[in-house]
DNA sequence: TCTGGGGTCCTAGGACCC
DNA sequence: TCTGGGGTCCTAGGACCC
């Protein structure tokens, strides 16, 4: 039996969440800007009209935005992510398979629902989520998950389909010719650097790729993803549902300075609270880092762009934040240079294993006494900060300077994850 | 003046082994 | 000094996603 596929795709998802809490906003445009306010996140269908495209600098947009009164929000990602898991534990009602593919997207596998009508059942859905937690989204049906994505552009785009698309019903004329309207750019998996090798081999619909020779899609796109491809707009799907949570291979956190600094006490302070937010999420998944590093650059928009990698690794596998933090600030103290006007930086973590694996090192020595006691260090820390509030407790050298922080003078309040914050309602009666 | 913050996977090539 | 197939592991870089 062949898959079937559901895409729920959250329509303009940023945008939508803020006006969950400010329906005022419902038909004027609005954006959503990156932390540090430098460039549109998230558009309004509105918004998009005025020609913002993803990603614009807002500093280019300006006067467009002013001369059109659009509303500017600085991202709340606070606010974001408790609407996604809403929409998650609803989708999850529905059927427990389901993958959580980001942010604003589910993939759920329909087989077995026992569903007759897949439009049908898609614009149910779409209306539930609308009632229920204020989010318009898109419903794609599809036997590959390709396909499914196309299917929910298609329902995005088309207001007289009722929010949601399938491709199941459709003869083979008119899957044809939706493929054929849709460009080789349009589909997952084709970014910008395939788009032109494409074009330029003369591919330039979704149909013309599913009718390439598997040898020439091979060569154009890539020996695996390339076939892949192609298979998936046959309806021949090669993605299945990944249900359980993958651990993550990587943490990276990393920060734009609110401005360029050459001050090396702002940057430790950067690096020192970037490195508790990566040991953090560590812990909270009970693993261990083997290796991890600082990755600093200067602003690529300026002349004389150089970046670093400091690549760190530890003999002993840690989620200290203490030891973390020392050795980065130490791969600092080495390579830092007076004058450079560095930009951002991002620290990782890498190589995991799971806390409870026996740790030894060369000799096959555990120090048991070191790692009680950074254990009960870092549980003392996490306790005191889940009580008292997140960053109430930390490493002084997260707070050597705070002018690194991202300027997010246009946030919204955190309506659902902050007891301080939340709206309040007058009742007259 | 002002351009985000997370991630994944694949491939090619070099070093090294028998 | 050169011949040769076959394998692994690692790294850097490229490409993609939201």
């Amino acid at each position: 039996m062949s898959s079937i596929f559901a895409l729920i795709d959250c329509n303009n998802f940023f945008v939508s969440c803020e006006r969950v809490f400010r329906p005022d906003l419902e038909n004027r445009p609005t954006v959503v800007l990156s932390s540090n306010d430098g460039c549109v996140v998230a558009r309004s269908n509105q918004a998009k009209a005025l020609g913002i495209p993803m990603g614009a600098p807002v500093f280019k947009y300006r006067q467009v935005l002013k001369d059109n009164d659009v509303v500017q929000f600085s991202a709340n990602f606070e606010l974001y992510g408790d609407i996604s898991s809403r929409i998650t534990s609803l989708l999850t009602e529905l059927t427990p398979r389901i993958e959580v593919y980001s942010v604003d997207e589910s993939f759920l596998d329909l087989q077995g629902l026992n569903i007759t009508d897949y439009a049908a059942w898609g614009r149910a859905v779409k209306d539930r989520i609308q009632r229920e937690i204020g989010i318009p989204v898109s419903v794609g049906i599809a036997p590959t998950k390709t396909l499914a994505k196309l299917a929910s552009e298609q329902a995005k785009h088309d207001e007289s389909l009722g929010g949601a698309f399938s491709f199941l019903d459709l003869s083979e004329a008119e899957h044809d010719a939706m493929l054929q309207k849709t460009p080789v750019k349009d589909l997952w998996g084709v970014g910008w650097r395939l788009n032109p090798k494409l074009k330029s081999a003369g591919v330039h619909t979704a149909l013309d790729l599913s009718r390439l020779w598997p040898a020439t899609a091979r060569q154009l796109v890539g020996s695996k993803h390339g076939a892949q491809l192609v298979a998936e707009l046959n309806g021949i799907s090669c993605h299945g549902l990944e249900p359980e949570h993958q651990p993550q291979k990587s943490i990276m956190r990393g920060r734009t300075f609110g401005e360029d600094t050459d001050q090396f006490h702002v940057i430790e302070a950067a690096i020192a609270s970037l490195a508790s937010g990566a040991a953090y999420r560590l812990r909270h998944e009970h693993r261990l880092a083997r290796s991890g590093g600082l990755l600093l650059n200067t602003s690529k928009h300026k002349p004389g762009f150089r970046s670093w990698w400091l690549p760190i690794t530890f003999d002993t596998p840690t989620n200290d934040s203490g030891i973390i933090i020392s050795r980065l600030v130490r791969e600092l103290q080495q390579h830092y240079q007076p004058g450079q006007q560095y930009h951002r930086a991002n620290v990782f973590l890498l190589d995991f294993i799971a806390e409870d694996a026996l740790q030894t090192d060369l000799l096959g020595y555990v120090d048991t006494t070191i790692d009680e006691r950074s254990r009960r260090r870092m549980q003392a820390l996490d306790d005191i900060n889940k009580r008292f509030g997140k960053g109430r407790l930390g490493y002084a050298a997260e707070r050597f300077s705070a002018t690194w922080q991202p300027k997010r003078q246009l946030r919204s309040p955190r309506y659902t994850s902050q007891w301080s914050e939340l709206p309040t309602v007058r009742l007259y009666h």
